[in-house]
DNA sequence: ATATTGCGCTAAAACGATATAGCAAAAAAA
DNA sequence: TTTTTTTGCTATATCGTTTTAGCGCAATAT
């Protein structure tokens, strides 16, 4: 540990000491010592007086110099999902392996402040984005993806436009929750959804559906949307208006929705899966505590940020301008909710 | 939104186009217009100007000249702790309107993972730290104290290091959340625990151990300690082992030990409060969803994050070397699972 | 002997902002 | 009138890197 207070060591003092040029310790230091044609030795020594200084590179000049920061900004509906907690975290963790840090923030789903948070991005430096979009920003994401900044859109992405994308196969994964019910012997399967056109909500939607269309359900279909600003109280009223119509098992299409979920059904007394199956989305410490544990899909968090981060790095590396649309298969947990 | 690919507007341009200096163009631009007696028509004009070409000014240029980087480094033990989850979430709102943008990194509670992470933001060039530090970091942690990079710590302090720290007033905060089980009737009150010799597990411990012997309850003193790297097995032992002992009530240290207590709880089947009294610490989801809602202190985050961005950026801008030690109250949830 | 090539290195110009020293003209004081 | 002060501005060095252009010398080719 360097003390504040003593200047730091610079490619000048390194150069200095070693007796030579300062291009010579900058090519020397960057591993484009044969590149530059500089003897082995030379390399060596520079090397060696830059370990004995500590010479810890300044990050500012580099970027400067470069235009580059080494930072990817990303942005996600909210930090305190667990689900998005740990896709950041898992970021964090790809993006330091290929050398980059990573910048997050909040949209708390609003379209504003994702701009804001994005512009303000632009101004650190970042050299490109990661961004799960929210209800009425496709402009601005078609403006910055128009103005080649990098970016990868992540989880809800808008498809028609042309930039790349990472997120769950959501139709497929619906699908699998919807026939897991269907095949546990429950057949008036209810949806509870939030009311968004966002792609990952729409395709859950339409892969719920299909699969109770492909078991001759298509006249049980039914679908009932909770508010987000009103989320616990909202669900209940919809579960409650759904179990009066004689639903006998739901799906929910998120993990907020699902916990709220398992609220209002530990409120309303409601037998699982006796009166009602379950199956909910992503992961939660609550989907284990419930009195009956909750089937539910599991998003592979990893692989999803770690394709995200890849594909963000090829374009800023390679100049790689090809568009990757990458779709990851979500796992079908069962549990105790969705047995009869 | 700028095309990426068209340069940015710097200084220069403003000042060509203006027909003055860069330097005139950076006084008048960082309101320095009367200090540097620059007549209020050319300042006027030249801000203008900026505005016309939304001129943005380059961090890396200011960062390299000024030798700061108006990014504060937060390392957490995890981000997918919901509590540590809402601090980032809410210094990065505290921080932002002080002008600062915050780095942050989870340390796992290694230590190791730790001091690499702060090292590599100490590279990236940050201005200054809040840290949680973790078991083993003490002589990491006084180092860094030393070498005078101005730094905070947060929610487990090592109280005998010479630094500001922000922390909750743990040893009153687990005074009361035992003090609140007595009242409610419960006498043989045990506590889980981690087996840790941070300073917020041991206050939470002497606070325990307080309210016991201020009841006269001294001789009924019992605590059981959870192994993080195996909680759910080794709570689970804990509690049936405190259970044979004829503990009535349990006070959870943490909120990870209280999920993993609640998980414990549900698959031994034992009645709420009527077999045991719970108190927890923190907030969950899972709290609220199990089938007796879960007390709980409840930790003031808002406040806890805003006084140690508060007191870091006071050491930045201030040259404040003052220290500041501060203690917030928790505030206690009374739910169903305490009430007999 | 002269021209060419390769080798190992250096000098110096960027990148964009800030801050110091100082200059010319106008105003005030002598 | 001459000197001093004030006013409004400019030129330039600097922060720490990276990178381009090119220099002098030796070895090889002609």
């Amino acid at each position: 540990m360097t003390d504040r207070k003593t200047k730091k060591v610079s490619l000048k003092d390194i150069a200095r000491q070693a007796g030579v040029s300062t291009s010579l310790t900058s090519f020397a230091l960057n591993g484009k010592g044969k590149e530059h044609r500089i003897s082995e030795e030379t390399v060596r020594h520079i090397i060696q007086i830059a370990k004995d200084l500590n010479y810890k590179p300044n990050i500012a000049a580099k970027n400067l110099r470069s235009g580059k920061s080494g930072v990817i900004g990303v942005v996600i509906p909210d930090i305190s999902n667990i689900f998005f907690a740990q896709i950041v975290r898992s970021m964090e963790d790809v993006a330091a392996r290929l050398g980059y840090t990573v910048f997050f923030g909040s949209s708390d789903e609003y379209a504003q402040k994702l701009q804001d948070l994005v512009e303000s991005l632009i101004n650190r430096g970042v050299d490109g984005f990661i961004i799960a979009p929210c209800e009425r920003s496709e402009k601005f994401i078609h403006q910055l993806v128009n103005s080649n900044i990098p970016i990868v859109q992540f989880d809800r992405p808008y498809k028609n436009i042309e930039s790349s994308y990472v997120t769950l196969n959501n139709h497929k994964a619906a699908y699998l929750a919807t026939s897991h019910l269907i095949e546990a012997g429950f057949c008036r399967i209810g949806m509870v959804a939030y009311d968004i056109s966002l792609s990952h909500m729409q395709e859950r939607i339409e892969g719920y559906k299909a699969a109770m269309e492909d078991h001759g359900l298509k006249s049980e279909i039914c679908i009932g949307f909770a508010k987000s600003d009103n989320l616990r109280k909202s669900t209940a009223k919809v579960i409650a208006k759904m179990k009066e119509k004689g639903i006998d098992a739901l799906f929910f299409a998120t993990n907020t929705i699902s916990v709220a979920g398992l609220y209002a059904i530990s409120e309303q007394k409601i037998a699982i899966p006796r009166e009602l199956g379950l199956v909910g989305f992503d992961g939660s410490d609550a989907f284990e505590l419930c009195s009956i544990p909750l089937s539910y899909i599991k998003q592979p968090v990893e692989k999803l940020s770690k394709k995200a981060v890849e594909i963000l790095v090829n374009m800023l590396e390679e100049e790689n301008r090809a568009i990757q649309c990458v779709q990851i298969d979500g796992e079908l947990i069962v549990n105790a909710s969705s047995s009869c």
